[in-house]
DNA sequence: TGAACATATGAACAATAATTCATATGAAAG
DNA sequence: CTTTCATATGAATTATTGTTCATATGTTCA
């Protein structure tokens, strides 16, 4: 991570451009959590699972099924998505029910959509 | 990828669920680009690089000067972003000087934002 | 309490990806 | 046309991640 600053024969960006980037950058900290949100979109099982989520609440079985996909690789994944708190669960007797955490999640899908079909 | 239909011994959703999940469900193709498109901004390092041309464009050198990285893993990142079409570039002389393709970038980080700052 | 079902979890393995190093390409200036 | 500067690229290495398998946890019902 650590690396020797390289420059520019002559630089050119100014002083105050230099200024205004280092004032309006993030933490990194911040930066980090981030990149870490939208790592948590870049699998397309975690989509699958959300576009589902989308429609109707649902336990970790029937999620598998309708994606055809083992309960323990969804039930992994349930497991990154809660951790980015973009999904809930409820116990329901044997099952664990999983809903979407909030509108977040439609808005940045949205987003994303709206981008790859230019 | 491929493997067994897993299922519940009763099955819970009902089959009017699987209907509509089924039909809103866009195309795999679809869903691995939106997907790709995350993984784009899964990364401190290219959100780095996105904030920096939010400021203004600039060319390899002065992005890696101020990110204190190497010139070599700034311009392979910064290919990474040209596939995803988030930065364009312009060759000015010996240099090449990228800047943002579009505002759907702003927009995207800024949904994020909004999620981890709850 | 024990059997059956639903989910979670840890280890292992395969696949991806980020950075570095070395070098190639490409432009400009002498 | 040769040197220098800016950038790109390929190979190698290390780190990260998704899925599977086996098994543990936790709930219900007989």
């Amino acid at each position: 991570m650590e690396q020797a600053v390289e420059r520019c024969q002559e630089q050119h960006v100014h002083e105050e451009v230099i200024n205004i980037v280092t004032a309006d950058m993030p933490e990194d900290e911040i930066l980090y959590d981030l990149a870490e949100l939208y790592k948590v979109f870049g699998d397309t099982t975690r989509i699958k699972i959300l576009y589902v989520l989308f429609e109707s609440d649902m336990c970790v079985c029937d999620i598998a099924q309708l994606l055809n996909m083992g309960q323990s690789a969804i039930s992994h994944q349930l497991r990154v998505l809660k951790q980015a708190q973009l999904v809930r669960f409820r116990r329901e007797g044997k099952q664990v029910i999983y809903s979407l955490a909030d509108d977040h999640v439609r808005t940045i899908i949205n987003n994303g959509m709206e981008h790859i079909m230019e």
